[in-house]
DNA sequence: ACGTCTACCTGTCGGC
DNA sequence: TGCCGACAGGTAGACG
């Protein structure tokens, strides 16, 4: 369900509540992407530091290792005092002093993992492949048009693919090409410099506006604390094909990338 | 090393 | 109304 703004609305929701929080027991549903690792009886006593991001991943620093959480396509967190009973959808949930955590995933392409740390290395193995955190200062502009220029890929799928930035997914990845101007077919490879400019401002401008007010594309989305989205941030070309385009009114397009749908406005977006 | 494809799983929606 | 296929926010892992 989330891309990064998603992810980081929803940590932001719930990580100063649940600091110094002690976990008393842990429930498991069904099984998500991967076991969690270790027996869950050995979370109970440990103690919650902090909850970090990197990419579409939640970090929750424990006094004694770290949850890795992902929420997957269709994955939400809730942290509350109480809540009702866990249904058939409610796959994992740490009680705490400071109340519960849990994670719905009807899809449960989402994963809850218990390692040593950042150093442990199926932490190292996740996370190493993911390129630069777009809404950090260290997103630099050189080495992102040097990871265009080395790519093949059309610019889309390049996107996605979490090298050059994360946290892009596949609704942001089109909103963010329409903003640019830049149609998603282009070969990345062959972007020029001041197009990446763009694209690059687009990619900050677009996400951190979307964390800023809370807001979503998304139709179902909730924070952790359940307050949902506002829609601050409807979609210029996501999900509208065959509607006008806002700008020129031409109407938008869909194609398929990479299995992914594409929604872009060929008279706005060059190739 | 790179690009492409499959697989994981459930719910929803449109067409017949 | 019911059935069936297509599709949905992600991404690791296998394959060529």
């Amino acid at each position: 369900m989330p891309e990064l703004p998603e992810v980081e609305v929803t940590r932001r929701s719930f990580a100063e509540q649940i600091a110094g929080a002690r976990i008393s027991s842990v429930f498991l549903g069904k099984p998500l992407r991967w076991p969690l690792g270790v027996d869950p009886q050995e979370l109970v006593g440990r103690q919650v530091l902090q909850v970090r991001r990197r990419g579409k991943y939640l970090l929750v620093d424990l006094d004694r290792g770290m949850l890795m959480l992902h929420l997957g396509m269709s994955g939400s967190l809730r942290f509350a005092a109480e809540l009702p009973l866990p249904g058939v959808h409610d796959h994992f949930q740490l009680t705490t002093d400071k109340g519960l955590l849990r994670l719905h995933d009807p899809r449960r392409f989402g994963a809850v993992l218990a390692v040593s740390g950042d150093d442990d290395p199926l932490a190292v193995k996740l996370l190493a492949r993911l390129g630069p955190e777009p809404l950090e200062d260290d997103f630099d502009f050189e080495p992102f048009a040097r990871g265009l220029k080395a790519s093949r890929l059309a610019i889309k799928p390049l996107l996605l693919s979490g090298k050059v930035v994360v946290g892009v997914g596949n609704i942001y990845a089109s909103e963010v090409l329409f903003l640019a101007g830049i149609r998603p077919t282009t070969v990345a490879g062959r972007i020029g410099r001041e197009r990446a400019l763009r694209l690059h401002a687009a990619i900050r401008q677009i996400l951190a506006r979307a964390v800023e007010t809370g807001g979503s594309t998304l139709k179902d989305f909730s924070a952790a604390d359940g307050n949902a989205g506002h829609f601050q941030l409807e979609a210029n070309v996501y999900a509208r094909e065959g509607l006008p385009c806002k700008v020129c009114s031409a109407p938008v397009r869909q194609l398929r990338q990479g299995q992914r749908s594409t929604f872009f406005c060929a008279h706005c977006q060059r190739p």
